[in-house]
RNA sequence: GGAUCCAUAGCUCAGCACGGAUAGAGCGCCAGCCUUCUAAGCUGGAAGUCAAGGGUUCAAAUCCCUUUGGAUCCGCCA
C-alpha cells in the first residue's frame, strides 16, 4: 500500500470517526466543523480534538463528560490507523496512533515514492510567472539584493514540485538614467573589453563615473548658489561636495588606473550631465547607436550575473529588457487606455493616476486589507517632458506577463509595496480583475549590514560573488581539518557544495518578511541549523546504508517502538503537510525549518540506536528502511531549496 | 503627520494565517561523551513578566484596542 500523504490519511480517518460518532451521539445539533490539532507531546496521542470545550457551553455539560461520551461512542472497526481514542485532560479527545501499521505505510510509501514523496500535486495546476532578481545591469549583485534570487528560486522549486507550469523571468531595468550612466563612461572609455568577471568590471566603471559626473554637476550648482548668492545652497552644496570628494579619494585609490583614464575623459565634455541625459532619451526613441552601446555594457554585466547565479544553480526562462516595452507600442497603449478612463488626471503637465479614486469607486479596499481611512497616493504615470515613469512601463509588462500565466509572482523587497500596489490597483482599474487578483507581491526584507550603509552608486558593497568565495573557502578550510585523507579534488568538490549550500540556506532560512543582518557568522555557519549540518546528516545516513550493504528483507516495523523512532516516522508522516503548507502559503523557510528539525531527530536516534547491530534482523531491517526514508525526505527538501545532498562528506 | 511591516532567553531566530495541554531551537556559557554505523555530532545544566497595558474567550505568544520602541514607504528615482 503506498500513500501520498500518509498523516493526512490518519487525520481522515480521525475525522471521520469523530464525525460519525456526533452523529450518532448528538444528532439534533448542527455538525460543526472537525478540526484536529496536532499534540503538544507523543503521550497525548498524535491528533486532538478540542470540540468538546465549545459544544460543552452550548450544551450545558462539563468538556470531560462530553469527550467520555463522545469517546465511547467512536467506533474504530473500519479504520485501519487508529489504536485507540481517549479522553484527556479537561476535555481533550486524543487520537492515538497504530505505529505497527503506520510506520509501516508511511516506510514503505517513501521508499517507493523515492524523489516524488512529499510532493503532493495540485488539483488546479497554473502557469505561475515568477519574476525574480531582476538587479539592474550596472553592478555586481550585492549581499543585500543576494536574498531575492534565492528566495525566488526557492518559490519557483515548491511550485513546479505541487505540479505548477513555473517560468522564471528576469525583469532587465535598462531604461533609466543609471544605466546611460554607465554606458557614457563605457563609451568613452573606448569600449574596453572586460579584463576580470564583467559585473565587477562594468561595477567599477559606473562607481567611478557616477562619483566624477555628481561632482560635476555639485561644482556647477556651486557656481549657481554663489551667482544668486544663496547662503543655504551653498551650505549644502559644499557638504555634498566634500562627501562625494572623499569618495573620489577613495576610487583614485582602489582603482588608480580606471580613475584616470575616466577623469581624463569625462573633462572632455563641458557638461557630461547633458551627455548622459541626451543619451537617455536617445535610448528611449530608440536611436540604433544609443541602443547598441546602452545593451552592450548590460549584456556585459549580465554575462557576470549568469555566471554567479549558475554557482548557486539558479537559472531563468525569460530575460526581459524594460526597453523592449517602451519601443514597441505596449506603454503607449497602456496610457492611452488609462487616459481614457476616469482615473487620470493631469496636473501642470505631469499626468497622475488616482488610484484612490479607483479603489474608493470599485469597493476595492477591503479586498486589498486596506482600512477605509488609508488614502492611496496618487502615481505619477508621465513626466511633463514626456518621458514615463518605472512603475508606468511596469503596467504594461505586467499585462504582457499576464499573456503567458495566469497567475504572477513578483519577488520584490518590501520597500516597492506601495508601487505594487498602484500597479495592481491599475489593473482593477484597466478592466482586468482577475489579472490584478493573482498578481502577488512577494514581499521581502532587505539584509543589512551592522554599522555599514551599502550603496552601490558609492560603490559601497559586498558582492554576492565575495560572500559565495568565502563560504567555499571557509568550508575548504573545514573539510581538510575534518578529513584530511581526502584527495584534493574531493575535498574542492566538497567544500563547493558546503559553502554554496550554507549561503542559501541562510538566506531563505529567516522569515521573508523580517530584515536579516548580515554577519559572516550567519552564513559562515556550519553547525546546527545550517545546510552543512543538514548535509553532513545526510551524508552520514548514506554512510550507514552503504555499510550495511543490504536491502532489508523482513523489516519488522511493529518493533519500531523506541520514542525516537516514532517521532522520525511522524516527522516523515509530515513532510507532505508541510510542503503543500509552505507552498500554498509561500513560505520556502518552512522547508529549510523542517530539514534542519528532520536532521535534528535523526542525529539524536543516529546516536541512540544502533541501526545494524540492532538487537535482532528484523529490527536492523525496519531501522535501515528508516534510514533510508529519512535520506529520501531530507534530499527531496535540500532540492527544493536548491542545496545539494551529498552522499559523503 | 499618514501608511505598511515588526517586537518571543544575553545574541540569532521558530511558533502567530486557523486560539488549545508544561512557549521551542541554535549561538554563547557551565559539565560530560570518539578502541562501536561520519564528533560538521550527541547528552545534561543555567537562562523567558512572549515590548507594556487593557479587552474578547471555557482557553491568548497567537484575535481586537491603546501605548511605547524599531524598519520601510509616502519622488516628475528605480
Amino acid at each position: 500500500m503506498v500513500s501520498e500523504n500518509p498523516f493526512d490519511q490518519f487525520r481522515q480517518e480521525c475525522q471521520t470517526a469523530l464525525s460519525n460518532a456526533l452523529k450518532k451521539t448528538l444528532p439534533e445539533i448542527k455538525q460543526p466543523t472537525i478540526t484536529l490539532n496536532k499534540t503538544p507531546n507523543i503521550e497525548y496521542g498524535q491528533l486532538a480534538s478540542s470540540l468538546c470545550f465549545e459544544l460543552a457551553k452550548k450544551l450545558n455539560q462539563k468538556p470531560r463528560t462530553l469527550a467520555e461520551h463522545l469517546v465511547d461512542a467512536i467506533d474504530r472497526s473500519n479504520f485501519n490507523l487508529i489504536e485507540s481514542v481517549v479522553a484527556a485532560g479537561a476535555g481533550y479527545i486524543n487520537f492515538h496512533v497504530n505505529f505497527a501499521k503506520f510506520s509501516a505505510l508511511t516506510l514503505e510509501s517513501i521508499r517507493k515514492l523515492k524523489g516524488n514523496y512529499g510532493f503532493v500535486k495540485t488539483s488546479t495546476p497554473t502557469k505561475i510567472i515568477v519574476e525574480h532578481t531582476s538587479v539592474n545591469p550596472l553592478h555586481p549583485i550585492h549581499i543585500g539584493q543576494a536574498r531575492n534570487p534565492m528566495l525566488g528560486d526557492a518559490l519557483a522549486r515548491i511550485l513546479e514540485a505541487r505540479g505548477h507550469k513555473v517560468s522564471r523571468h528576469y525583469y532587465i531595468d535598462d531604461v533609466g538614467r543609471q544605466s546611460s550612466v554607465v554606458a557614457y563612461g563605457y563609451a568613452k572609455l573606448g569600449k574596453p573589453k572586460p579584463t576580470e568577471k564583467a559585473d565587477l568590471f562594468v561595477g567599477k566603471i559606473y562607481t567611478v563615473t557616477c562619483c566624477l559626473v555628481e561632482i560635476n554637476r555639485l561644482k556647477k550648482a556651486r557656481e549657481l548658489a554663489i551667482a544668486v548668492n544663496s547662503a543655504d545652497d551653498l551650505v549644502k552644496t559644499n557638504k555634498e561636495i566634500d562627501e562625494w570628494m572623499s569618495i573620489a579619494a577613495e576610487l583614485k585609490e582602489k582603482y588608480p588606473v580606471l580613475f584616470e583614464a575616466l577623469m581624463a575623459k569625462i573633462s572632455e565634455d563641458e557638461n557630461p550631465e547633458e551627455e548622459i541625459n541626451r543619451l537617455n532619451r536617445a535610448y528611449e526613441d530608440g536611436e540604433p547607436e544609443a541602443k547598441g552601446l546602452i545593451r552592450e555594457v548590460s549584456e556585459l554585466c549580465l554575462a557576470g550575473f549568469r555566471e554567479t547565479m549558475q554557482r548557486v544553480g539558479v537559472s531563468y526562462d525569460s530575460w526581459d529588457w524594460e526597453s523592449d516595452f517602451v519601443w514597441s507600442t505596449q506603454v503607449s497603449e497602456v496610457l492611452s487606455r488609462l487616459k481614457a478612463s476616469p482615473f487620470v488626471f493631469s496636473e501642470k503637465g505631469v499626468l497622475e493616476f488616482d488610484a484612490e479614486k479607483v479603489a474608493n469607486l470599485l469597493g476595492l479596499k477591503g479586498k486589498l486589507g486596506l482600512s477605509e481611512d488609508n488614502e492611496v497616493p496618487p502615481l505619477t504615470l508621465v513626466r511633463a517632458d514626456g518621458t514615463t515613469l518605472y512603475t508606468t512601463r511596469d503596467i504594461a509588462y505586467t499585462l504582457w506577463k499576464f499573456r503567458f500565466a495566469q497567475k504572477v509572482i513578483n519577488v520584490i523587497g518590501m520597500e516597492q509595496s506601495l508601487a505594487q500596489l498602484q500597479l495592481k490597483i491599475s489593473l482593477y482599474a484597466l478592466g482586468y480583475p482577475e489579472w490584478a487578483d493573482n498578481l502577488v507581491h512577494f514581499a521581502y526584507n532587505l539584509v543589512t549590514l551592522p554599522g555599514y550603509k551599502m550603496s552601490s552608486r558609492r560603490g559601497h558593497y559586498i558582492t554576492f560573488d565575495q560572500v559565495l568565495d568565502e563560504a567555499v573557502a571557509r568550508a575548504y578550510e573545514e573539510v581538510s581539518k575534518r578529513s584530511p585523507m581526502l584527495s584534493e579534488e574531493e575535498k574542492r568538490k566538497i567544500a563547493d557544495f558546503v559553502g554554496l549550500g550554507a549561503v542559501r540556506y541562510a538566506l531563505v532560512d529567516v522569515d521573508s518578511g523580517k530584515p536579516v543582518v548580515f554577519t559572516w557568522e550567519r552564513v559562515l555557519n556550519f553547525e546546527t541549523n545550517s545546510a552543512p549540518y543538514v548535509q553532513y546528516t545526510h551524508a552520514r545516513a548514506c554512510s550507514i546504508l552503504r555499510k550495511a550493504a543490504r536491502e532489508p528483507q523482513a523489516p519488522g516495523f511493529g518493533l519500531l517502538t523506541e520514542k525516537l523512532e516514532r517521532e522520525l516516522v511522524l516527522s516523515l508522516a509530515g513532510f507532505p503537510d508541510t510542503f503543500v503548507e509552505a507552498t500554498e502559503y509561500l513560505k520556502p523557510n518552512m522547508i529549510a525549518d523542517y530539514a534542519n528539525a528532520l536532521a535534528d531527530k535523526f542525529n539524536t536516534f543516529y546516536n541512540a540506536l544502533p541501526v545494524i547491530k540492532a538487537d535482532s534482523q528484523e529490527l536492523s531491517d525496519a531501522r535501515i528502511a528508516l534510514t533510508e526514508a529519512i535520506k529520501i525526505v531530507m534530499a527531496n527538501a535540500l532540492n527544493l531549496i536548491g542545496v545539494v545532498a551529498p552522499e559523503k562528506m
